[in-house]
DNA sequence: CTGAAAGCGCTTACAG
DNA sequence: CTGAAAGCGCTTACAG
């Protein structure tokens, strides 16, 4: 069953396309059409199941009415909820959303980013890679809309919403110290990115704050790619140096279940013998067993932020100004007071 | 700045458009243009950071190099997996893809097919909904290619992937009574999806086969939207009908973490008094701290398979056979032997 | 109140 | 070996 186009509605009414183009889109009015032929009109566009092509209509816009979304990986809970987040608004706002997974890989980053522009999308909304400034720098140039989301780049002025990583990394720390743990260590990813800098900045403060001392070797880094065997030889490392370790922040939620792991075979207990505490997507803990401290990032306003900032700056063209917004997490306490 | 046409080029080196099409897409030895002026062509594009209008292309081929892809919800970490593996065997292939939740929302499930063929994706994967027949039946109708994964209706001849739900429930089950469980539950959804229906005939003739008796008030349905709040209830249910239930085969992974809920509140030991065993994600429970069975579904094959037969089906346009493909599941025996 | 015509940026028969 | 021209299906000044 061939289509039906513009020109066919207009033919079997003995009008002209602009005619009926002018009525699909609601602007009857505007240019004064006829009640009644508009009515008509829109009568024949449903009875011959009409449905527009919206490829034709954005090359001659110059809109494409979708936007572009890159994550590391759309399979990780976390990601997947960004993904949900950003779609809801977006389809609130009639733009549709083509996602890719950079997994953490510049080279992979930078052919996203390209496909999507090539693909004429009227913005981006990104979590980016590590060393991926340049990119964003030549993305800047080419004027395409763009928020960052989740990380940012502190040195490159951009538009981006994360969460404050600082205070929730502090806050669950003195969580743990005010529940008596003295020797607390800390585990974050290599990757040279601003918002895991913060954590552990956040986890220096709370130890400063409180008086204890900050020791390097319980502050450790992982690889992303090969974290769950790496773990483990880290977690041997910091119980070497230091046996009475009793607490242990862990920047994502796969570190803290490897981390359970580990302890679970060392037959400590959790959170008596070494207490937990992670960043993790929203719910992820509150089926599991143990008890274990996790900030759980506002997501959803995130996104939702992110994606009306990105919404602004397509609607209008050439806005200077950048938006910077930082939003709170929630801490979940799920031991002690 | 500007962007670069391919008129920019052909003008700056004073040849045909035509010419600098063509060898921009590599078709410089069929149209036998001399490598001299094909190489100053690449060189001026690579110069003028020259990137191609995909918008443009859609329209004069016809072909998008999309598709669209609906899932329930994105944010599923089910779905979230499908996503990636469509995502994966998309991109080796060149095409992209735009995603939207249904919900298991029939009225939702219908506008993003609308919104998705008017954005003229060149196919569809769809995990479809309940009650949505029709709008499957008129997505026939209309030439679009599609296929089904997951989930598929019987009654209508189309492409599909699924897994053999049938032969994973009934093993499962197996399993269960092997290691000495003799009153056997079964928790499905209110939905009218024959994969359930399956799992459901499956669990039947595992409990047919040993000799055990099959008793309605052991076979039980939640509505998927109040499961949390249902599942208590239902258990509730059962236990009062059959208090020495010793086991429970439950249909998604969300329930079993409502169970385990359950299980504890009311201090029953997993699996020594109750076993558990659900269709979950990949991996999704090797960090739980009970034994639980579970079904794993072969995600990234049936996803790779789907994407192969839809390029398939783009490619030779009008292929009358439909492919239906049932993938056999992993099922991952956590207790006993 | 309505229509003829140009044009978005490509690709592709067709001609030479 | 290369180019002029049509056309994909819309939207939108512009004219009347």
């Amino acid at each position: 069953m061939k289509r039906t186009l513009l020109s066919d509605i207009a033919r079997c009414l003995g009008v002209s396309t602009t005619l009926v183009s002018l009525v699909l889109n609601g602007k009857s009015k505007e240019n004064r059409i006829s009640d009644e032929i508009a009515a008509k009109v829109l009568e024949t566009a449903k009875a011959m199941n009409y449905k527009p092509n919206l490829v034709a209509r954005s090359l001659r816009t110059g809109q494409t009415q979708t936007i572009g979304l890159i994550v590391a990986d759309i399979a990780n809970p976390f990601f997947a909820r960004i993904a949900r987040a950003v779609e809801d608004e977006a389809t609130k706002n009639g733009y549709s959303v083509i996602f890719c997974s950079s997994d953490e890989n510049t080279d992979k980053s930078d052919k996203i980013i390209h496909t999507l522009v090539e693909r004429q999308i009227d913005g981006l909304i990104i979590v980016p890679v590590e060393n991926t400034e340049l990119q964003i720098t030549n993305l800047k140039e080419s004027n395409i809309p763009f928020v960052l989301v989740d990380r940012y780049f502190p040195k490159i002025k951009t538009n981006y919403v994360a969460s404050d990583d600082y205070a929730a990394a502090h806050d669950i720390v003195m969580h743990l110290i005010k529940n008596g743990k003295k020797v607390i260590g800390n585990i974050s990813f290599d990757f040279d990115l601003v918002h895991l800098k913060k954590r552990t900045d956040g986890y220096k403060a709370a130890l400063a704050a409180s008086g204890l001392v900050y020791a390097m070797k319980l502050d450790e880094k992982v690889a992303f790619h090969t974290m769950e065997t790496d773990l483990p030889l880290v977690m041997d490392r910091m119980l070497q140096a230091h046996p009475d370790m009793d607490a242990l922040l862990l920047h994502n939620n796969q570190l803290c279940y490897h981390a359970i792991n580990y302890l679970q075979k060392a037959e400590k207990r959790i959170p008596e013998d070494i207490a937990l505490a992670c960043f993790a997507p929203p719910g992820d803990f509150d089926f599991n067993h143990w008890p274990i401290d996790t900030v759980e990032q506002p997501i959803q306003l995130i996104c939702q932020n992110a994606v009306q900032i990105l919404l602004d700056e397509i609607h209008q063209k050439g806005n200077p100004d950048f938006k910077q917004v930082s939003l709170p997490s929630k801490l979940i306490l799920r031991f002690g007071q």
